[in-house]
Order: structure tokens, then sequence, then C-alpha cells
DNA sequence: GCATTACGCTACGACTCGTAGCGAAAGCAC
DNA sequence: GTGCTTTCGCTACGAGTCGTAGCGTAATGC
């Protein structure tokens, strides 16, 4: 617990492989069990370490379960492929991708279900897995208003609002459409969205 | 088990009073302790049910907090307001209050987590839920073209597509919105939404 | 009355949880 | 090398939950 210090190095350092080991292993966890049949006991032998190992790093099941999920947000990248519309569809296109996939579907609406009653779970959902996907929205938006497709921002809090709400309406369209439709998010399905979302934009700045 | 029969009456009826009461206690429940603190025999004694008259009439903890969230949305309603985009802002006021009644949000995206893993649930869950939220959209689709807001409906395929995109951007969007980013679904928000919802349907019907 | 079904209650084995205690291992300072 | 410190693996534990079985009783149709 006591690592406060910022360079508290004395004793056995813990092992940085035990810890990607754990995550993987939640992550397989996930996808074999489900978010329910989860066990901490189940994921330790998975990863070849102690069940005590699993509860001094992580508070419980739903600390470690967010860290396994944001991590497959890492691999979300703002593509420049020429245009907004083109580097809108290519964002959503990698986060549909995640989200077919069994662990992030699992896992991510457990988490988010969780945190509607715990403050510093909700906290760290939002540090880990929220900001992480809306950086590419605020990138997005800077680079189409260096291209010219969106007026330069004039008013900081309307544009905070305006971000909020892009992020909203994109995300909560495809996890909906993935995981409550239970239809996939396909080209032809991203292409509406983003027509839909760029001509009301749009219509809205002018 | 056996109510196979249209009229199968024999013996001793089920208590319709007991089904209301379990599943009002289901969701106090769910206030109270959110979905991992939930446990039938808790809902039970609340309820004043012996427990094992909930297995009796429910497989588990996954369907019970279906229904009982299912109906919460029993009071959506698509109230003629005038224009298209009134009742859509109508509509979407009344889904936001009810996100942000606690028992729906600890327990909605709860069975949603567990219905990515259960075929029989995620079916549950699209005829108790979102067929109840669906048909708004159908209905408020409907009456804007009997209003000349929308033009009425050529292919029949390419109006389901639309419906569904809809659906999804507007549940979609509330969801994260009030569960993900933990904002309030306002009044001011639900305008911006609609602004650019119908700014880019119209765009695209062109 | 009789048959049938639902109900309340108790008890049960199986399982999971999170923690405590202990000896061994792996680093750092000297 | 010798200590010091922290982590690790392992075992064991009480507490709590799960879902079911068994049994006597209550409520309906015939």
């Amino acid at each position: 617990m006591q690592r406060r210090n910022p360079a508290s190095r004395t004793g056995r350092p813990r092992s940085a492989a035990a810890d990607t080991a754990i995550l993987a292993a939640t992550r397989q966890a996930l996808v074999d069990l489900g978010w329910s049949g989860l066990t901490l006991s189940d994921v330790a032998v998975r990863a070849g370490v102690a069940k005590t190992t699993l509860y001094r790093r992580w508070a419980g099941k739903n600390e470690l379960v967010v860290d396994a999920v944001a991590e497959l947000f890492d691999e979300l990248t703002l593509p420049d492929r020429g245009s907004l519309a083109a580097d809108i569809e290519g964002v959503v296109l990698q986060f549909a991708a995640i989200l077919a996939r069994p662990e992030a579907r699992s896992g991510l609406m457990a988490v988010v279900a969780e945190a509607t009653r715990d403050e510093a779970l909700r906290e760290r959902v939002r540090a880990s897995i929220v900001e992480r996907q809306k950086r590419l929205v605020v990138a997005g938006r800077a680079r189409a208003q260096e291209r010219g497709e969106l007026p330069p921002e004039s008013d900081a809090a309307r544009s905070a609002r305006a971000v909020d709400l892009i992020f909203d309406m994109v995300a909560g369209s495809v996890v909906h459409r993935t995981l409550v439709s239970n239809q996939p998010a396909d080209e032809e399905w991203v292409h509406a969205l983003t027509r839909v979302l760029l001509s009301g934009l749009a219509a809205g700045t002018r």
C-alpha cells in the first residue's frame, strides 16, 4: 500500500509480468464465463498467481475488470483519411470492432452498471475508458478545423458542450447498436450514422 | 410449469398480488443494494413471500430483474406536441426521466451485460424492453408522415433501416449521456440532440 | 367431498468470498 | 557476502449465498 514515495524502492518489486498475465486472464475469463461467472479465484488460476496476489493489487472484481477492459481501447487511433467524414467512419469502425469482441461485450456494460452505485468506480471508468475514447473526438474536431471543415471554436464552453454531445451520440449509438439491438455496426450502418451526424452538425453551426 | 393449456384452471391459482409485490420489491432492492448486492432471498423477504415462490416463477436473478425493469418503461407515451421535433423531445425527456431513477440505472445495464452471453435473456430483453421503446419511434415517424414533415415511406426495407438507425441513435445517446457520461439529459441537451438528429435526417432524405 | 396446484417453511450441500498467517523469494543498501 | 523490506505462494478459515428437496397447508375447480 505504501507506494506513495516517488521512488520508494526497497523490498521485492511487484512483478510486471504478473500484471499483464492477470489482465489477460481476466479478459479470457470474461470470454469463457462472462461477468457473473467470473471469479477472482478462477482468474488467479488462469494467470498462474495466488489469489492473494490479486487482492493485493485490486480492491475487487469491479476494479480488475475495468483495467482489463480499458486495455482493449488502447488500440484506438485517429487515422488521417483525408476528410472529417472518413476520419469518423474509421474511428467508429475501430470502436465497433472492439465492441464486437466478447470480452468487451460482457465486461463493459457490467462495469458501467456497477459504476452507477460506486462513485470511485465511476471515476475509474471515466479516466480509464471514457477519456481514452473522448480524446479522439477532440482530436478529430481539431483536425477538421485545421482543414476548414468546421469553423474554429469561438466559445470554450459552447465548444465543450458540442464535444460532449457528439461523443455521447457516437459512442452511445454504436454501443446501443452493438450491445442492445445486437446487430453489427458494419460499414453501411456506420456510413449512414456519419451522414446523419455530419449533416446535423453542419446545419447546426449555420 | 404446466401452464400450457389455454385455460388450464385446476388447483390453486398463482397470486397476482405476489407478482406485483415481488417486482416492486426487486426494484426497491435495486435502489438499496444495486445489481450485485441484490439477492433473491432478500427480495423474497421484502415482498413477504417465500424464496421458493420466486424460483417457481422466474428462472433466476436475470429474468426477474428484466421483468422488474421492463415495467418502468410502461409509462412511456407519445404525446402529440404538434411537431416532430417537439414530439421527439417529449419522448426523450420521458426516457431520460426513467433512466435517472436508480432502479433503472442499476438494473438496465446489468441485464444488458448478462444478455450478451444468454440468447434467451437477450430475446426477453428485446421483447420486454427494447420493443416497448421502439414502437414509439415507429409511431412518431408515422405521425410525422401524416403531418407531411417526413416523406411517406417508399421502400419497406429502407424504412426499417432508418427506424433502426434513429432508434439506436436516440436511445443510445440518452443512455450514454445518462449512465456513462453521468450527466443529466436535461431540456437543453435534449433540444440540441433533437436539432442535430432532425437536421441530419432532413438532409439525408433530400 | 376430491384432485390439483400454489404457498410457506425448514434444512441442506456446494460454492464463493475476502482475510489471516506463515515461510520463502527477490530486490536494495551497505 | 549480511541485513532489511516488500512481495509472493500457499493453506485454512468463517461468513454468506445459491438453488433445491421435502413436507404440511391453503386455495381453487369439479
